[in-house]
DNA sequence: TGTACATCAGTGAACGCGCGTTCACTGATGTAC
DNA sequence: TGTACATCAGTGAACGCGCGTTCACTGATGTAC
């Protein structure tokens, strides 16, 4: 724009695709991240591309990436929101914060489909005990989430070791099952609904699990 | 075999289509199911299918349909071998229902996951409520589960409604997260371990959920 | 301030590939008389 | 038992398509003297 040079970019090319992918997949989920799409897109020769990217791989994961990183900023922001309506400064319990999160995870899978299909179809392998940094963004919000309920006591040192599977489970499974799965084209309501009884009974059964079995 | 006719097949030809694409996708998963791979397997022409299926999709469907079909049998076969090792012919409780019904379907999931991906990939909206033949097979068990904790007094008839969500939700949840999520390659052991958790996690709070929040 | 030259970010045309699908066909099977 | 004929299940060749990637290139940018 600036310069007015038409169908060149120079330095930010690999920014401009990375944007340009998030607008496909948005609609378009994970089969609209082709590496001709997205440089038709900007209005590109499709192999500029390989300026900035080793193949059509390494493409797909910076945007899937990118769409991790926007998603953990919404979750963050849905959680400040329950921590303005908590009765005074006090600091949320885990399992406040546990269904924050959960809630987030859903409701980002249910607005934006396309995109948090992109993020999780394939995703690295992780342990969850990593330095935080090394993380995908939504899981570090979880992570925190349990600590603080071992914080509080409400988790023990005990069970909270391996906790992250349940809660992520769960919360990763409804979000399927609405997007191409059986609870598809069901009302927005309904949904809720189901979200927030099924967030709440992982909650109930990580923390009160004690003997379990 | 029988009739030493090559390359011919009469009448079984849409039994066999379907056969190929279940060794297909057994190690392949849905992308193994292209029209071509599968009357190349059974060593007939492309157009061949076209005789006993619309399209790809339909001829795709059949086999994810027979999929389902053969899950819900090996769960079924574990059901029963829990049932052996009960005490006395006592009929078993919800809790141990839904036990065996969230491990046999994770289970499922790890031995093959090619078959589970093609399977549960893409899916019809469901009704839970409808005639049970309708219901996809695996779902059914899971359906009676839940109707056994009803009878028997662990489920209250108001939180038997949509209980079905938090259930499933967890355990394909947690299946998508071994196949291509955080928990790929892990080792055996633990994947049980934490597969055994998020079951009794959620049964727990299924069952337990009373006043809920 | 001006010129020469290396570097770099893009273009344009083409590659091979495999897909689902369509066309006109052929050869085997089953039935009527 | 034999012949004529409709039906049906397959073949073989070809269609258009869009993909990721590679090649040789060109034109703009920045630096040295």
């Amino acid at each position: 724009m600036s310069s007015q040079r038409q169908g060149y970019h120079q330095g930010n090319l690999r920014q401009a695709l990375i944007e340009a992918g998030l607008e496909l997949t948005r609609t378009g989920g994970p089969s609209a991240l082709g590496l001709r799409d997205v440089t038709r897109r900007v209005g590109v020769s499709p192999n500029a591309a390989y300026r900035h990217f080793a193949d059509r791989d390494s493409l797909a994961e910076a945007i899937a990436e990118q769409i991790r990183k926007n998603m953990a900023d919404r979750m963050h922001a849905c959680e400040a929101d329950d921590a303005r309506t908590d009765p005074q400064g006090e600091p949320l319990t885990g399992r406040v914060l546990l269904r924050a999160v959960g809630l987030g995870y859903i409701q980002f899978a249910i607005n934006e489909p396309g995109w948090f299909e992109v993020a999780f179809s394939e995703i690295a392998p992780i342990d969850p005990s990593a330095p935080a940094q090394d993380l995908p963004t939504p899981l570090r919000l979880l992570v925190s989430a349990l600590d603080r309920a071992t914080a509080t006591g409400e988790l023990s040192a005990d069970d909270r070791l391996g906790a992250e599977w349940p809660c992520w489970s769960a919360v990763h499974g409804f979000a399927l099952l609405t997007l191409h799965g059986p609870l598809r084209d069901r009302p927005r309501k309904e949904l809720t609904a189901a979200a927030e009884r099924t967030v709440d009974a992982i909650i109930t059964g990580v923390l009160g699990a004690g003997a379990g079995h």
